[in-house]
DNA sequence: GCGCGATGTCAACGCATGATGACATAAATC
DNA sequence: GATTTATGTCATCATGCGTTGACATCGCGC
């Protein structure tokens, strides 16, 4: 029942609500593709309350999601375990969360409204935490190689659902994934 | 001067027009972001022709578009250089071809009207050849996060642009992305 | 309990898009 | 050179979008 219906008169708990459903839409499809009126119902509102609130779409966006754009979850647990620990988060078919940046990355980079918007909030903060967390030579390339790995993954088997990925051994993807993303973790000179 | 002007009427050189307009514009921007109206133009054609020809939008993407979902440039040449040569090619700010199928691919995948189809262009083109290359053990899974690898990068480095990667040490950067391809073409077990 | 500001709704606008069918015109055929 | 077909254009439609301003209604303070 998503659709909350009969709430009392209470600005703050209304803009939970169109924030919180918009962040599932806008991590399900492209920008453009989410309408308002969509998120206004899902939140049990008019769509005209959404630019009351927020000034527009895009003010919206800037709001609900970008704030999101972090890899708390991603970082927290030692750094040994990295690889094998996010590329299970990664690949895990339950792995329903509210929000997932990286869905929400591909489904908005390309659009320029909001596209540039959404990689300074990742260059920012993701980037700039892993790096931190990392550490060791070239820190930051290699916190945004990692990004990248996982972005791809994210786009070409969770998104595009690439046949050679999800009929593939799971635990053999996991384990390349893992050392992949590993590998860029742990420091040291790439030769 | 890209809007021709004034072609002698001959449907098959249109069409050529058409469809290099289509690669262009499919390459640059998300697939609802592209107007018929735009790529007319730039072919030297009235919108309502594309229509006649490929019966919708849809029908020109998959003509003018899915083919090209292949990666012939980069399975030509030894595979023991794969990385660092595919690296050089993905990261030359220089680079610049008709069409380049990651940028497509990133900006058509999260669209629920083409994105099924490229995902299935991809699989059985890109992916396929790629694996045949490479051979090995899980060839198919190696080359998927090759292309997957290639996808994220192309996404954070040339489509957001991020900031740590477009400041990064060109040299450094190809040199950490070229070991992380070249280790998931060479094959071999992952422990 | 009344008024007034805060909260939310409604109808409508302007705009852009993909698509259609009627029309024009160049080119080929005889 | 007339006719006919292929090629291309024009005006227009239906639709969906974000946005706006006028209106309704709830709820708190006096």
């Amino acid at each position: 029942m998503p659709t909350t219906r009969k709430r009392p008169r209470n600005a703050e708990a209304t803009r939970k609500a169109i924030e919180a459903a918009a962040c599932r839409h806008f991590m399900a499809r492209p920008y453009d593709q989410v309408g308002l009126r969509e998120i206004a119902q899902e939140a049990g509102v008019d769509a005209a309350l959404i630019n009351r609130y927020y000034g527009s779409k895009k003010g919206l966006f800037e709001t609900a999601i970008l704030p999101h754009f972090s890899i708390d979850i991603l970082v927290q647990g030692d750094m040994s375990d990295f690889g094998r620990r996010v590329a299970g988060l990664i690949l895990d078919p339950g792995h329903k969360q509210d929000f997932d940046p990286n869905r929400a990355l591909l489904h908005s980079i390309s659009s320029p409204e909001v596209g540039p918007m959404v990689a300074q909030a990742l260059n920012d903060n993701a980037v700039a935490d892993l790096s931190a967390r990392i550490g060791g030579a070239e820190a930051g390339l290699r916190a945004a190689l990692a990004l990248a790995v996982l972005t791809g993954v994210d786009a070409l088997y969770r998104v595009a659902r690439l046949d050679t990925l999800t009929r593939a051994d799971p635990e053999a993807l996991k384990e390349r994934l893992g050392a992949l993303l590993q590998g860029l973790v742990d420091a040291g000179d790439p030769g």
